[in-house]
DNA sequence: AAGGGCCTCAACCGCTATAGA
DNA sequence: CTCTATAGCGGTTGAGGCCCT
């Protein structure tokens, strides 16, 4: 069944309000009040449909109707509304003086949504964003020592890494293709063992950090570390480092070289110690080795 | 200067909630 | 209780302006 409509189609005008409208319609609520929609249009003069003119008069024409930039306080009692209530623009707009429910939208859609993303915030669960897709979970210890790892293999092979990439990896594509035209990369190697691997380093330099004050773990000496810690497991060092280079980084730069590039990707997106811990503690959460081995 | 793409925001649409007969 | 009219809400659209090439 056909919805019937709000008003007679015929001679009902849509679109941009004109300045005379405007003034008809505001005359006519000075006089008489809000209310009465349906039969407004035709008292009035206008020729709209009753809705339309209420959702003028709501949105644009009422009196105090508050215009203008919103303050980083409107900002930010808006964005912990929204966690609180979600898209419920009506009820955040009743807290908020002057402001319409369609501004809400409208700010939220345009500015606020995009300003969360840009934080790493998912702005619809007001919770940061995981890259992986996979909830973290609890750890005994911290990621920081995990973060520091990824900053570190980031200097060590900063010279030109690639985010898509080690994304893909994480997400779990199996094979992927860089692009051939800057030392083109292939990855064959099963996600999982990937993963594994790359978990159980972050774990060994997480627990070497915890257990020796030296300053060696802060010198790039992934092969000690690996020796020390893994030394009975079935890991090959110079693969595994093989590897996690090619998982990391496209080109070959020196050992320490920080130099931001235009290829930088990985860095770009990832620059933030933060970022880094939140995309090794999701490592950890998918392999589930991190508690494991934690708890040894 | 032109035109294509992107962004903003006013307005519309479709639906639900509510009031009152 | 049911039906109808109206109000209100949230999602979506599209005109117009801006920016970039």
């Amino acid at each position: 069944m056909v919805r019937t409509p709000c008003c007679k189609e015929e001679g009902i005008k849509k679109g941009a309000w004109t300045p005379e409208e405007d003034q008809k319609l505001i005359a006519y609520v000075q006089l008489h009040g809000e209310g009465g929609w349906r039969t407004l249009p035709e008292k009035a003069g206008l020729k709209r449909c009753g809705k339309s003119c209420r959702l003028r008069w709501a949105n644009y024409l009422r009196p105090d109707i508050k215009r203008g930039e919103f303050t980083p306080e409107e900002d930010d009692t808006i964005i912990k509304l929204h966690a609180l209530m979600g898209n419920k623009w009506a009820a955040i707009a009743s807290s908020l003086a002057g402001r319409t429910d369609n501004d809400i939208k409208n700010y939220w859609n345009t500015n606020l949504k995009k300003r969360l993303k840009r934080k790493g915030i998912d702005p619809i669960t007001h919770k940061p964003i995981n890259p992986t897709g996979f909830e973290p979970i609890n750890h005994k210890l911290g990621s920081s020592g995990s973060a520091r790892l990824l900053n570190r293999v980031a200097r060590k092979y900063a010279g030109d890494l690639n985010r898509e990439l080690l994304t893909g990896i994480i997400i779990g594509n199996s094979t992927i293709i860089a692009d051939g035209s800057r030392n083109s990369c292939e990855v064959h190697s099963p996600t999982t063992t990937l993963l594994n691997k790359t978990a159980a380093i972050s774990n060994a330099v997480t627990l070497n950090m915890f257990n020796n004050t030296s300053t060696s773990s802060d010198s790039c000496s992934f092969s000690s570390d690996l020796d020390v810690l893994f030394s009975n497991e079935e890991i090959d060092n110079v693969a595994l480092m093989g590897e996690l280079k090619s998982i990391l980084s496209y080109g070959s730069a020196d050992a320490g070289d920080n130099s931001v590039t235009d290829e930088m990707d990985f860095l770009d997106y990832w620059n933030e110690e933060d970022d880094l811990e939140k995309f090794v503690s999701s490592l950890d959460s998918k392999t589930g080795l991190f508690m494991s081995l934690s708890e040894e």
